[in-house]
DNA sequence: GGCGTCGGTGCATTTTTATGCTTCAATCCA
DNA sequence: TGGATTGAAGCATAAAAATGCACCGACGCC
């Protein structure tokens, strides 16, 4: 099982594909395809196709972007997919997870924070009143300190449970 | 020219569109145009391409959904297009335009607020501080009084402004 | 060491989206 | 009223993205 291992090939990858979407306008997977060619990272369409689907990246008319943490009851799939999709995000990407006060903080690879508060955002877990993702750190605001470490230890179980 | 009616045809399907997308998910053009067509609206795929280009809609792994407006200074497209790109949004969504202490607040008609903030966002206007866009409404934040009152007048200036 | 499993990727193809060009209807003048 | 202008939308097609299938290399287990 080639994971997630923090060095691979494809980790390194997709953290490129993050700068550079960051960096620029990247409007379509060709152009960002030859951006990584650039980089001596070379990869075909189809895995970059993946590469934004897994990394929740969205396209909008400016180009490939991340989709900014939304409150955690909006506007998202309803469907019940969403709970294995947060099973996948943290097993991906979650490395730590402590509470503290009425928070609880989450470290992720570089890259990894947005996509896993998204998917957190979208499972519209109980006790989280709010996400915030930056980079490799992921804030999630409960109501108290009790909340707190609750959300935390379901979160861990979440991460080691259930049969892949 | 049939354009900015409030109850035109075009803004009618637009309006549709954007409930449709907030209330489910929506994965591809054509699922949307069986959607539009349930309730009546006949149109075809190129416009809907276009009409979502329009309102600034993203489309991510689950569907299609409005990009939350993000700070003005953030990851947007670099190119000068914006410039353009807002001028034509002033003139699409923008219906008022008034000064409050140090805010500004605009009413567009519903559901322009979004496609409007973003414009506004990308465009990185001297004087904005923040942005906040509602469903009708958007709130500007600048640095003082003196500052908010020349937000609006550039604004104005521009949705009046260089010919088309 | 051989064997089965699994994740990741490429290739080929399908599906989805974007767009050039055309038509049509509404508006504006003269 | 007649003619010019303009934007919206359709049709056909090009461009871009997603995906089924196969292969390959890494790893665990016997």
């Amino acid at each position: 099982m080639p994971a997630a291992d923090p060095t691979s090939p494809r980790e390194r990858r997709r953290h490129a594909i993050l700068a550079l979407v960051q960096r620029r306008a990247v409007r379509n997977q060709e152009e960002l395809r030859t951006l990584l060619a650039g980089a001596g990272i070379d990869v075909n369409q189809a895995t970059l196709s993946r590469d934004l689907r897994d990394m929740g990246l969205v396209k909008g008319p400016g180009g490939y972007s991340l989709p900014a943490a939304a409150p955690p009851g909006s506007a998202a799939d309803p469907d019940s997919g969403t709970a294995i999709a947060l099973v996948h995000a943290l097993r991906e990407w979650m490395r730590t997870a402590e509470a503290a006060q009425n928070q609880v903080v989450l470290k992720t690879p570089v890259g990894g924070a947005q996509p896993l508060a998204i998917a957190i955002d979208r499972a519209d877990l109980p006790d989280v009143l709010g996400t915030l993702g930056g980079d490799d750190t992921i804030l999630l605001v409960a109501k108290d300190a009790a909340a707190a470490r609750r959300v935390r230890k379901r979160l861990l179980e979440l991460q080691g449970g259930a049969p892949r």
